[in-house]
DNA sequence: CGTTCATATGAACAACTATTCATATGTTCT
DNA sequence: AGAACATATGAATAGTTGTTCATATGAACG
């Protein structure tokens, strides 16, 4: 029933990561540069998505590049947010 | 950055509760039934989703009713997983 | 009132997850 | 070959989450 890719949009680091890397590819230094988060995180994080399909690894020279594997990725996101913002207005929380 | 949501939609019994009374309103003991889940594992999972604003609740009578927040939730379900579909495709597991 | 039905709650526990630290792998260059 | 850089991996750990069981709450009705 498709677990996967919840569990794996689940995380916020990762989500970070994917509208990070939603723009232009990018390494993972570059990647725990721009997040603030330590590379052996990312690393961690990368191969999740990368195991779900969302992502998509490309070697060059030294460096391992990164990017998303499609837009509507981002565009799930986006309305997933929307989504819960709306849900935050009339929330029932306490 | 609106974690909740993300975390509510992670786990598959909450979106089977979500698809479930996606139609029509149903009270605890219907949905779990119709589920095959016991009465007080839906009530746990139907009081995350009423505290992320996904589900709202209605007594009647000895009843309590629980219904969909709104059909946004259901589209947000389907293009989820027609997206998952489409990574599995072409995915990078092992 | 007490009983029955319907649901919620809380504690307990196992399973899972995110993070960190230390280390291994792989690539380039001298 | 060795050194330096870039990334991946594995073990360890703390925190979270899903589930079950037992019990409490609440509503209707005799």
């Amino acid at each position: 029933m498709n677990d996967g890719l919840f569990k794996c949009l689940s995380d916020s680091n990762r989500r970070r990561i994917l509208y990070c890397i939603g723009e232009n590819e990018m390494c993972v230094n570059n990647i725990s540069e721009c997040l603030g988060l330590e590379q052996s995180l990312v690393s961690h994080h990368l191969r999740e998505l990368y195991q779900c399909g969302l992502v998509e690894r490309e070697r060059k020279g030294k460096k391992n590049f990164y990017r998303i594997s499609g837009m509507e990725i981002i565009e799930l996101l986006k309305s997933a947010s929307k989504l819960g913002d709306s849900l935050e207005e009339c929330a029932n929380d306490q």
